[in-house]
RNA sequence: UGGGCCGUCGACAAGCGGUAAGUCACAUGGUUUUGGUCCAUGCAUUCAGGGGUUCGAAUCCUCUCGGCCCAACCA
């Protein structure tokens, strides 16, 4: 992980500091991910895994890996799967340490019991629409529930009840027993138990009953023996409740402290949002790149050291916060402009036919793998009579700044000849489609003997040695910044961008890059980091653009 | 509106009473066989605003303004 600098402050480690120092939990740092396994992982939650594994790496502490699944109804077996095997690939390490709230399940209850037997908890009997009703509102108190001073011994025999399978869905609950007058909701007899009968994707059948969120994280902490529970802003509220409960019980206590969720700008990370995306088939599945997913980045091309980067430059704070899209990307660009092997291609080609040079010859001029990597050693390229450029690098009537190809001008292509483009051929449309060039043969290598300079160098290929492949470009999903934060009447869906995903075909590669495998990265030299797509095979090579290079040009013309 | 939390450069974010770090973005110049990389320089006389305490305040007190969270048998 970059940076294990774990001097670069933030409140989080400033308490924990301070815990040392004072002795607290024997010196000991334990940290947790409880994610519920009904969705997938994004970008979002890579900021939580890697706050939670990261102190607890700096500290010589733990960090573990719990489900928190304890609402059938909404959790999966799938989705379990999956969120292992992205944790695993972004790189936080739970050792043996993987467990469930469901684990837990039978102590749980036992408390409850407990619970009840110290008279802080009944078994309320009112509907969820009386329940609701008076709880009250932010702004004025509850009303204690009619059953709230049921026996002891009718609470015990009701609960066990429930537990056993003797009632109805919603016709009982049980209720913490603290202060329906609170001014924080939360705390007004919260539920702790409600009657679901339901199956469960690892327990079965064996309950009808289920822990709520307050009465059960608590105790999964506790049990696990978490010193510090790191979660988002919004459980604040729920921290007095998280603390009644385990003092109650008189169990170990962890502390809660929240920090804000990651936001980027210029995507979507809701839940609900992603959901509506992938059902509504507007993207290809979870791991569509086009998705802020941890399989979307993936599959997008985004290694595991670029997420951990970008996740330490954002910091950790209080403070709601939208990160720019941009330091993403600059994320990524960092790691892969000293990992990536250079490759030329071209995606969108215009012929090129050097008519000074002869027809059946062809040689195999020196190109380097990775300039920034001088052991990546060099590779021999293909020159002929025939070559592809990029279409954007040819202009009949430049403006100005316009560095590269255009009638009368020299440029230099790339590790091979100084060209100079004589004629332009055009088809019926006046379309171009075939420049007639003359190279210097005297500027082999791309040198000039001479000290001539050119102003740009292009990428090319040689036509009879290029393999085709299709090429996926990818863009912004969403056209504004944020989402949250929409005029009157819009929902994000009025603002998915159309180009986030387009697809080129017949674009001419090496012909080393067949033999690919899904995964692999390198950098099409002028045009962006690519990756070879899991879609792909040696006969039709399938490529993602995780990135384009940082593009001066391109920014100028935007600007005009 | 009751309660809780938050407001430091365009975006993040350090700062913890001694006179505004860093990163991204942006701009300019240099190097360059990628208009990439790299290097250099610039970019908050000011910390939401007002008042107060102090020799000294982004840091302490106070009021005001703005934002977010809490009224699921979700987590």
């Amino acid at each position: 992980m970059e940076n294990k600098d774990s001097s670069k402050g933030n409140f989080i480690r400033d308490i924990i500091d301070k815990d040392l120092l004072e002795g607290k939990n024997d010196g000991r740092v334990h940290t947790r991910f409880p994610p519920e396994p009904n969705g997938h992982l994004h970008i979002g939650h890579a900021k939580a895994i890697l706050v939670n594994y990261s102190i607890a790496q700096d500290y010589n502490g733990k960090f573990n890996l719990r489900f928190d699944d304890t609402n059938p109804i909404k959790e999966d077996e799938e989705y379990v799967n999956a969120i292992i095997n992205d944790i695993k690939w972004l790189g936080a390490n739970w050792e043996n340490r993987l467990f469930y709230a469901s684990d837990y399940f039978d102590e749980m209850y036992d408390y409850a019991v407990q619970f009840i037997k110290i008279g802080k908890a009944f078994v309320d009997s009112q509907t969820a629409e009386e329940i609701r009703e008076t709880r009250g509102t932010v702004t004025s108190p509850g009303v204690n529930s009619p059953f709230r001073d049921r026996s002891i011994e009718e609470n015990l025999n009701l609960f066990e009840k429930m537990k056993n399978g003797e009632f109805a869905d919603g016709t009982h609950v049980l209720r913490g027993k603290i202060d329906m007058q609170s001014s924080n909701m939360l705390m007004r007899d919260p539920l702790m138990y409600r009657i679901r009968h339901a199956s469960h994707h690892r327990t079965g059948n064996k309950w009808c009953i289920y822990p709520m969120y307050d009465w059960a994280h608590g105790l999964e902490d506790s049990l696990e023996g978490i010193t510090h529970s790191l979660c988002s802003l919004e459980f604040q509220a729920h921290r007095p409740l998280y603390d009644w409960f385990l003092i109650q019980l008189g169990v170990h206590k962890p502390q809660q402290i929240e920090f804000a969720r990651l936001n980027l700008n210029y995507t979507v990370m809701s839940k609900r949002k992603l959901l509506q995306l992938v059902e509504e088939h507007l993207v290809n599945g979870w791991d569509d790149p086009r998705l802020p997913t941890l399989s979307g980045l993936r599959r997008r091309g985004f290694t595991p050291e670029a997420i951990q980067n970008f996740i330490y430059k954002v910091g950790v704070a209080k403070a709601h916060s939208i990160v720019d899209y941009a330091l993403l990307e600059h994320s990524i660009r960092e790691v892969l402009n000293k990992q990536t092997l250079r490759v030329m291609s071209v995606l969108n080609p215009l012929k090129v036919v050097i008519t000074n040079y002869p027809v059946d010859q062809f040689e195999e001029i020196d190109a380097i793998n990775n300039p920034e990597d001088p052991t990546a050693g060099t590779r021999k390229v293909p020159f002929s009579k025939e070559l592809y450029i990029e279409r954007e690098d040819f202009m009949e009537d430049p403006p100005k700044k316009f560095f590269r190809l255009a009638p009368g001008r020299e440029v230099r292509f790339r590790y091979a000849y100084f060209i100079t483009c004589n004629e332009v051929i055009k088809d019926k449309n006046g379309k171009v489609i075939e420049l007639h060039c003359t190279y210097d043969p005297a500027s082999k290598g791309g040198k000039s003997p001479d000290g001539r300079k050119v102003k740009a160098t292009l990428h090319w290929i040689s036509i009879a040695h290029a393999i085709d492949a299709e090429v996926r470009l990818y863009d912004r999903l969403i056209t504004v910044p944020d989402t949250n934060n929409l005029e009157e009447g819009k929902t994000f869906m009025d603002f998915i961008n159309p180009d986030a995903l387009r697809i080129l075909h017949n674009c001419k590669l090496e012909a080393h890059l067949a033999k690919a495998e899904p995964g692999y990265r390198c950098q099409f030299e002028r045009l962006g980091y690519f990756c070879v797509d899991p879609d792909s095979t040696p006969q039709k090579p399938v490529f993602n653009r995780t990135v384009t290079l940082r593009d001066t040009w391109a920014r100028m013309q935007k600007k005009s």
